[in-house]
RNA sequence: GGACCGUUCGCUUAGUUGGCUAAAGCGCCUCCCUGUCACGGAGGAGAUCACGGGUUCGAGUCCCGUACGGUCCGCCA
């Protein structure tokens, strides 16, 4: 037998017990003739005793032990007096006498540290550089973060799969080995064994599987798919593969969907964490107004600092960036940093920085003070102008207001990255709560100004608001469509939309963006096909799971949630992969390699 | 594809205006220690400062290039 028991369960109630533990030496204190080892398996750490008098043989043993051994050991559970107790530790009431110990197998010293202490925020384990935790993975794994975050997203999974089975789910895997789409990101292909020359693609998602399922019938779908595309990587996306709670419904309306979803967030944000939300039910915020107000489409709303338009105020004024950023079609808007005004100059700079990065020319401010305004453009602006301002953007004294002036498309990005900052730097943020919002009423299309034409905003296959009509009387850039995000903390979880199911609406609108019929029915005809026999209404999203762990863990990218994470550059530095493969397996696959 | 930041014993870091025979903590090795719990004590090994070139009397430090890593932009319907 290789336990009786584990290294985190043991305590007084088992004093007394003869009992057998297996595990890896955490960490081992040799007093001569007593030696500690602290014995480590995933449920927590058990202090064993080597006694050089009472059992000589295992103490022997005990000497030549090293960090990450894999021992079992065989012993009984002994009490500790009140002075010997180790607070620290659950099981630290109690130790294992050792009578006999066996050397299960040995180790290396390990490259980084293993041994943790059990308490709580222990942060050790961060500080190890990612790229070596990565080639050894699998001593990575033993720490106490990588363990708590894998028992987390466990954990996880298992809420969804146990609620969305409550609410009248049903779980369908739809194929890995599925048709390349020249749509969407960059598709990962298999080349196929029996068809020369023919590839297979690997899902980027399960999109149009789900939306088949419904007109099969299936009102109430979702899976816990893998979804793989071949784009590089960013923080809160890794490349290559992840994974995506896909969800669709039939007979819905997008509110409807909203209201349905929405305690499945609440409920597992609540029981799974010590988080709050923000705001129950979530705002609905559309599209427009979370780039005017936000400058962005996946807003933070923990915190205030909305920005305001100033526009009309200044269009006339003596300052020339305000007034000719006006007379050219633009903007000028303005955040009110509340409490900001003891930044220094540098730091103003800095945020002067970001504005910059986000193609900004600079980024104007007034300090508001006690009795007075100081800034570098109130001569230009006049201080007549300028109090007004003040008054206008209810600021107080101790605030420093900062201006964007250009054009929309810049105002909001580079308003809404100083918004990000300013956030941080003043220290807005309450980290422990989850501040979920819904994203609505997205744009239909967008003009592509590099290709001058029109292109689908989002998904082509969401449904335009007005319908048929719509597409044919309005303007194509004014048209919204039944397209929404699930944001939170500044973290996009999922699009959604309503679909566009009815053949003529969807040809129609693939016509606005310049596609011929023949076209369409070469890239999505087997869908629309499937469309002309009965396609109920339906909606849906697709919230990325290790986002949502990500968040409720408060990691700061998605490799911590992952086992096994891909590198930025999308390799698996530990098995090795890509590789190179050998020449018999290229030949049946009817493939030749070109090194250029 | 582009921008920025980084790379110093096994790990984490320090290294000032160029003076380094490169420092510390942890880990590792040897020895001592019967109540420690991140044990303690004594001693020791371990670094061509990512790589290549340049400037200089002299480069870990300054410059150029390359590789690798990270973050961001592009990309991700």
């Amino acid at each position: 037998m290789f336990r009786s028991h584990t290294c985190g369960e043991l305590g007084k109630t088992d004093v007394g017990k003869q009992v057998t533990l297996s595990g890896w030496v955490n960490t081992r204190r040799d007093h001569g003739g007593l030696i500690f080892i602290d014995l480590r398996d995933r449920y927590g750490l058990t202090q064993v005793v080597f006694d050089s008098e009472k059992y000589p043989p295992a103490w022997a043993v005990a000497e030549k032990l090293r960090d990450e051994f894999v021992i079992r050991i065989e012993g009984v559970v002994t009490g500790r007096p009140p002075e010997m107790v180790n607070p620290h530790l659950p099981t630290g009431s109690i130790e294992v006498r050792v009578s006999g110990v066996e050397v299960l197998n040995s180790s290396k010293t390990p490259p980084f540290e293993v041994s943790y202490l059990p308490a709580e925020g222990d942060t050790s384990t961060q500080t190890v550089n990612e790229e070596l935790r990565l080639k050894y993975r699998f001593i990575d794994l033993r720490r106490r973060r990588m363990l708590e975050n894998l028992e987390f997203r466990s954990r996880l999974t298992l809420f969804i799969r146990q609620w969305m089975v409550k609410n009248g789910f049903i779980e369908v895997e739809t194929p890995i080995l599925t048709v390349s789409s020249p749509e969407g990101a960059r598709d990962f292909l298999v080349p196929s064994r029996l068809h020369p020359g023919k590839f297979y693609a690997l899902p980027q998602a399960p999109q149009q599987y789900k939306q088949l399922l419904m007109v099969g019938g299936i009102d109430r779908y979702f899976q816990i798919a893998p979804c793989l595309r071949d784009e590089d990587a960013r923080a809160d996306r890794s490349p290559g593969e992840f994974y995506q709670l896909d969800v669709e419904t039939s007979f819905m309306t997008q509110e409807e969907f909203f209201t349905l979803m929405e305690p499945l967030f609440i409920e597992l944000t609540e029981t799974l964490t010590k988080k709050k939300i923000l705001r129950k039910p979530f705002p609905r915020i559309p599209f427009a107004q979370a780039m005017a107000k936000y400058g962005t489409d996946k807003p933070d709303i923990r915190f205030g600092l909305e920005i305001q338009d100033v526009t009309s105020m200044v269009a006339e004024c003596g300052f020339s960036v305000f007034s000719e950023a006006v007379n050219s079609g633009g903007v000028v808007r303005a955040i009110v940093a509340t409490g900001a005004a003891g930044m220094s100059r540098s730091q103003i700079d800095e945020l002067t920085e970001v504005a910059r990065k986000n193609k900004a020319k600079g980024l104007a401010y007034i300090v508001v003070k006690e009795d007075e305004l100081s800034s570098p453009i109130i001569k230009f602006l006049g201080e007549e102008l300028a109090l007004e301002l003040v008054k206008e953007l209810n600021a107080k004294p101790g605030d420093t207001i900062f201006f964007g002036a250009a054009d929309k498309a810049i105002v909001a990005a580079s308003l809404g990255a100083v918004r990000a900052e300013l956030g941080k730097r003043l220290d807005l943020i309450d980290s422990t709560m989850m501040a979920y919002c819904w994203i609505v009423d997205f744009p239909m299309f967008e003009y592509n100004e590099q290709e001058k034409k029109v292109d689908f905003c989002h998904n082509p296959f969401s449904l335009p608001q007005g319908g048929l009509e719509a597409l044919n009387t309005q303007d194509p850039l004014t048209i919204l469509a039944y397209q929404y995000d699930i944001v939170c903390n500044g973290v996009e979880l999922s699009s959604g939309a309503v679909r566009n199911v009815t053949p003529d609406i969807m040809y129609r609108a693939f016509e606005i963006a310049g596609y011929t019929r023949e076209q369409v029915d070469a890239k999505f005809g087997h869908m629309i096909r499937s469309f002309e026999f009965g396609a109920p209404p339906e909606c849906g999203f697709a919230p990325g799971i290790e986002r949502m762990a990500m968040l409720l863990r408060d990691e700061p990218n998605i490799r911590e949630i992952t086992a096994f994470p891909k590198n930025g550059r999308a390799e698996d530095v530990m098995m090795g992969a890509p590789s190179e493969v050998d020449a018999q397996q290229l030949k049946e696959l009817h493939i030749k390699v070109a090194h250029d």
